[in-house]
DNA sequence: AGACTTTTAAATGTCAGACAATAAAAATAT
DNA sequence: ATATTTTTATTGTCTGACATTTAAAAGTCT
C-alpha cells in the first residue's frame, strides 16, 4: 500500500484514498482482510482514531465491512449491484433536487434512457416481469389510489420494463434516472383523465413488449414522454395560476 | 433532527443515517451549518470521536464539507454533477470488475445508453463539442498511440458526443457506463486494422451529428457496437488460444 | 478616523491511553 | 469426545488533551 506525504491535507482522507486506490487497482482482493487498525496506525504513523475515520469513509461507500471479535477486522466488500442501487438512487435524487433540474430535463433523460432498454426487453422479458407490468397497470387503474401510491406503482412498472432487458448494468444505471424522478412526479396531482391516458399507454407498451415488438414499444414510450410532459406542464401552470390568484387576492384584501 | 434508539448497532452509522435523512428530507438546507461536533455529541449523547466518524461517513459521500476555524464547522454540500461524476465512475468500475460482468453485457449497456443520446446530440451539439470529437478522431488515427491512450481518446470522443445532448442528467448517468468500460477496453490489444475501422465509424458518427441526422448516428452506433464486440471477441479468442498453447507446451515439456 | 497589527475565541484535526463488547480459538472440565 | 470456561485479538467507544486554522474582536499606530 502507498504511503502518505506529510502534506497539508486531511490525514483520514489521504489514508482512505490510499486504501481505496489499492482496492480499485486490485491489490486488495475481495474478502481480503485489511491490517488491523493498530497496524494501519503504525504503518501510516497516525493515531488509531484517524485510521478509524478513514475506514468509516470507506465503509460509507460499502467498500469495506468490519467485524468485531478475535478474527475480526476490516474486509474488502464485494460491491453488489443491489447494494449500489440504493446509493445511486439517493445520490441521483439529491442531484436533481439540489441542482434545480427542471422537470423536462429529468423527464427527457429518463425516457431517452428507458427507450434504450425497450428493444432488449421486448426480446428477453420473462413472463414474470410481464405479469408485474400488468399487475401495476391494474393497480394504476384503481381510482382510490393516492397520487403517491400511483407514482410508486409507475416506478415499479418501469422498473420491471427495464429489468426485462436482463442487463444488470442497464438496470443499475436506469435506477438513478427513474427512481430519482419520483419526488418530481409526486409534486403533480394526477387527474382521473390523465391517469386513464397513462394507463392506456402503459398497456400499449406492455402489449408491444409481450409481442416482441421493440420498435412499437419505443414509439409508445415517445408518446408516454410527451403525455407526461404535458400533464406536468398543465399541473405547474395550474399551480402557478393559483399562486397568482392568491397573490392578487392578498393584494386586494390585505 | 431525529434521535437515536440505543439499540445494538454502530452508533456512528446510526448518527450518519439520521443526519443524511435530514438532508435528503430537506430539513437541512444547502450551505446550512450543522451544530458543532461538541453540540452533536451532546445531543446524541455520544463522544466526539463517534460524532466525527459519522461526519466522515457523510463527507465520503460529499454530503457535507468541513471547514476549520472560528466560523468553521460542517456544512451541507451542494452536490454538483461534477463531484458526483467521479464517485459514480469509481462505483461503476468496481461493480463491473467485482461482479465479473462480461464484456458483452457492459458493451451492450454502454451503446444502448449512448444511442439514446445521439438524437438529442444531433440537435443540440455545440461547435466546440463537434471540434472535440474531430480532434479525438485525429488523435486516434496516429499509429504511435498506445492502446491505453487510444482508449482514453475513445472515452473523450464518446463523452463529447453524450455532452452534446446538453442534458446533465444524461451525461451523469452515461458516465458510469462509458468510463467504467475503460478498464475492460484496456484489456484489448487494438490492431491497426481495427483502429482504422473504428476511426472510420467515429467519423461517420460525427458527420451524422454535424448534419443533425440523429437516425444515422444511431445506425452508426449500432455498427460501432457490433465492431467493438467483434474486436473484443477476437482479442479474447486469441488470448485464450495462446493460453491453450502454453498449457499444452507445459504439459509436454514440464 | 482609518488602516494595520495583534490577540482571542471557536471550531476542526489529531493524539494518547483506557475500557467495553464481541467472537473465535485455546484450554479445561465433565 | 463433548461441553464449558478462559484467553486473546480486534473493533467500538469514551475521556481528555493539545495542535491548527480561521475569522472576528481588540488594540495600536499614523
Amino acid at each position: 500500500m502507498k504511503i502518505d506525504p506529510n502534506s497539508s491535507a486531511n490525514l483520514s482522507a489521504q489514508i482512505a484514498k490510499a486504501i481505496r486506490d489499492s482496492i480499485v487497482a486490485g491489490d486488495l482482493i475481495i474478502n481480503e482482510r485489511l491490517p488491523s487498525e493498530a497496524e494501519l496506525a503504525d504503518y501510516f504513523q497516525v493515531s488509531r482514531p484517524t485510521v478509524r475515520e478513514a475506514l468509516k469513509r470507506l465503509a460509507a461507500q460499502s467498500l469495506i465491512r468490519t467485524q468485531r471479535g478475535a478474527t475480526g477486522g476490516a474486509f474488502v466488500n464485494r460491491l453488489s449491484f443491489q447494494e449500489a442501487y440504493a446509493d445511486h438512487v439517493t445520490t441521483s435524487t439529491l442531484l436533481l433536487s439540489m441542482n434545480e433540474v427542471s422537470f423536462d430535463t429529468a423527464c427527457e433523460a429518463r425516457y431517452a434512457l428507458e427507450r434504450s432498454c425497450a428493444p432488449l426487453s421486448a426480446e428477453r422479458r420473462t413472463a414474470d416481469q410481464l405479469a408485474t407490468m400488468r399487475t401495476e397497470i391494474f393497480r394504476q387503474s384503481q381510482p382510490s389510489l393516492t397520487d403517491e401510491a400511483y407514482c410508486a406503482s409507475d416506478v415499479a412498472f418501469h422498473r420491471a420494463l427495464v429489468d426485462g432487458a436482463a442487463n444488470p448494468v442497464l438496470s443499475y444505471q436506469l435506477a438513478g434516472a427513474i427512481e430519482a424522478m419520483q419526488p418530481l412526479m409526486n409534486m403533480i396531482t394526477f387527474t382521473m383523465r390523465s391517469r386513464e391516458i397513462m394507463v392506456c399507454l402503459h398497456s400499449s407498451i406492455t402489449d408491444a413488449i409481450e409481442s416482441g415488438d421493440g420498435d412499437a414499444a419505443v414509439e409508445c414510450l415517445h408518446n408516454l414522454e410527451a403525455e407526461t410532459r404535458k400533464i406536468a406542464a398543465d399541473a405547474f401552470a395550474a399551480r402557478s395560476a393559483a399562486r397568482q390568484r392568491s397573490a392578487t387576492i392578498t393584494k386586494i384584501t390585505g
